[in-house]
RNA sequence: GGAUGGGUUCCCGAGUGGCUAAAGGGAGCAGACUGUAAAUCUGCCGUCGACGACUUCGGUGGUUCGAAUCCACCCCCAUCCA
């Protein structure tokens, strides 16, 4: 049975796979041993690594041994596959706290016990490309690769046009490298990541085949892509995080609650772990009946990454606000000190405070333009002052616009 | 190293001495309509205790009553040549 395969195919991860009937047969013949890499560039990761930790589960749970490498090592030079800016340098110590943190969201998904034979791993790839001999390296790696190839990949291509240093020119090889380590040391075949990292991921399988003559793969997941081909996850105050200091269950919740109808089959396959029966039925429901889906979504994938309890709050909360009025649930709360309050007592201050508006000014013009309400209470009075009084108890409820609620308390 | 063309507000992109906080588009936010969807229409969209004040047009100096716009030097980027 080609259960992993058919798993991801069925879900739709699967964007491109090399050699795919010998991928096949390799997983049906025994454990496979793959890696996904992750840049540590913050200590949380965000939705768009989400599809890549789904697909190793899910992968795992079929029999198969997951590694997440860590670009430690890569993260300084910056990968040239659609982004312009190079990325900052991290420390060492930035960066192994990143991993920390990324490992702690990871063990929700999978296994790490080593007490299993496919137990995941975490490895870093500052451990061994920080030692590499510039010669060596050139000599033993970069006489395998043809620069004419590399330049006719897509994602060269497209950067020449703009221009490419020779240090992001390099990340290829540094990939390729990594895979080739790993293939040595823990036996892995193959190696997952997102479509944009195609060129990378194949000149690495390559790489093995070339310099080893052993089969090595290559296997990426579609993107998380809106129906407009934006990368989903975007909000108004950045990336959708994992981390609930970052994103709170709530705001998490309300993404996914909020998904165009027409992404709702596609989140529900790759985001939960739903069977494919249940999906299938939901994503099939058209005009508001498609809100149901929507709310098994939001609750599925709230519920995956801060618990049960966590899912049921926000879902609750979510509910209790937009039928109208109520408290309840898990809603966004700041607490503030009656010095802070006596400091500066406009409704603004507070509105650019707890974080609806990004600056009193920006507070001022979303009440100019009718969009503040407090306890349902449209706010039309631009120098709206709040006293100690209306903080007691429930604290007051902010809203802003139709969709973004936020609670405020006296300490 | 040489030649040429460039660096404008979140992004793209106009602007070439005062009428410019800087056209237009995109993104974003809010309002109407809806299903907490999409599409559409409308408003906002540098910062601020805001009928006013302050800070922006790669950097630093200069010319001028007045500069994103002119001059000098410097930094960075692209294309061609080496």
């Amino acid at each position: 049975m080609s259960k992993a395969l058919d798993i991801l195919r069925e879900r739709g991860f699967l964007a491109q796979i090399t050699f795919e009937e010998d991928l096949e047969k390799a997983f049906d013949e025994g454990m496979v041993t793959f890696y996904n890499g992750f840049d540590p560039t913050a200590d949380s990761m965000h939705i768009g690594h989400y599809i890549p930790v789904m697909a190793m589960a899910h992968l795992q749970r079929a029999g198969h041994k997951p590694i997440a490498l860590m670009g430690g090592g890569t993260a300084v030079i910056g990968d040239p596959s659609g982004r312009t800016d190079l990325r900052k340098m991290l420390t060492r110590e930035q960066i192994d706290q990143n991993i920390e943190g990324i490992k702690r969201q990871m063990l929700k998904f999978l296994d790490f016990d080593s007490g299993s034979a496919n137990a995941a791993e975490i490895v870093n790839n500052a451990d061994w490309l920080l030692k590499l001999n510039y010669v060596d390296f050139i000599r033993d790696i970069g006489s395998l690769f043809s620069v004419n190839r590399m330049l006719a990949a897509e994602c060269y291509k497209q950067r020449l046009e703009r221009g490419l240093t020779f240090l992001e020119f390099n990340y290829m090889l540094m990939q390729s490298y990594d895979f080739l380590h790993l293939f040595h040391e823990k036996g892995c075949t193959l190696q997952t990541g997102g479509d944009d990292q195609w060129s990378n991921i194949l000149s690495g399988a390559d790489l093995i085949r070339r310099k080893e003559g052993k089969p090595a793969f290559a296997l990426t997941f579609k993107l998380l892509l809106t129906t407009d081909g934006v990368k989903m996850g975007k909000t108004a105050k950045g990336a959708l995080w994992l981390s609930p200091e970052k994103t709170s269950p709530y705001d998490f919740y309300q993404y996914f609650r909020n998904v165009d109808d027409a992404d709702v089959a596609k989140c529900l396959g790759l985001l939960t772990f739903l069977p494919m029966d249940e999906v299938r039925r939901l994503g099939a429901m058209e005009g508001s009946a498609i809100n149901e889906a929507k709310r098994v979504l939001a609750f599925e994938v709230t519920k995956l990454i801060h618990g049960e309890d966590e899912a049921q709050r926000a879902q609750q909360a979510a509910e209790a606000l937009f039928s109208g009025g109520g408290m309840g649930g898990s809603i966004p709360t700041t607490e503030i000190t009656e010095a802070q309050l006596s400091e500066d007592n406009r409704l603004v201050a507070l509105v650019a405070l707890c974080g609806l508006c990004k600056s009193k000014g920006e507070a001022r013009k979303t009440i100019e333009a009718g969009g503040i309400a407090i306890d349902d209470t449209k706010v039309t009075d631009v120098d709206a002052r709040i006293d100690a009084a209306q903080l007691q108890g429930e604290g007051l409820l902010i809203k802003k616009g139709k969709k973004s609620f936020h609670r405020i308390v006296l300490k």
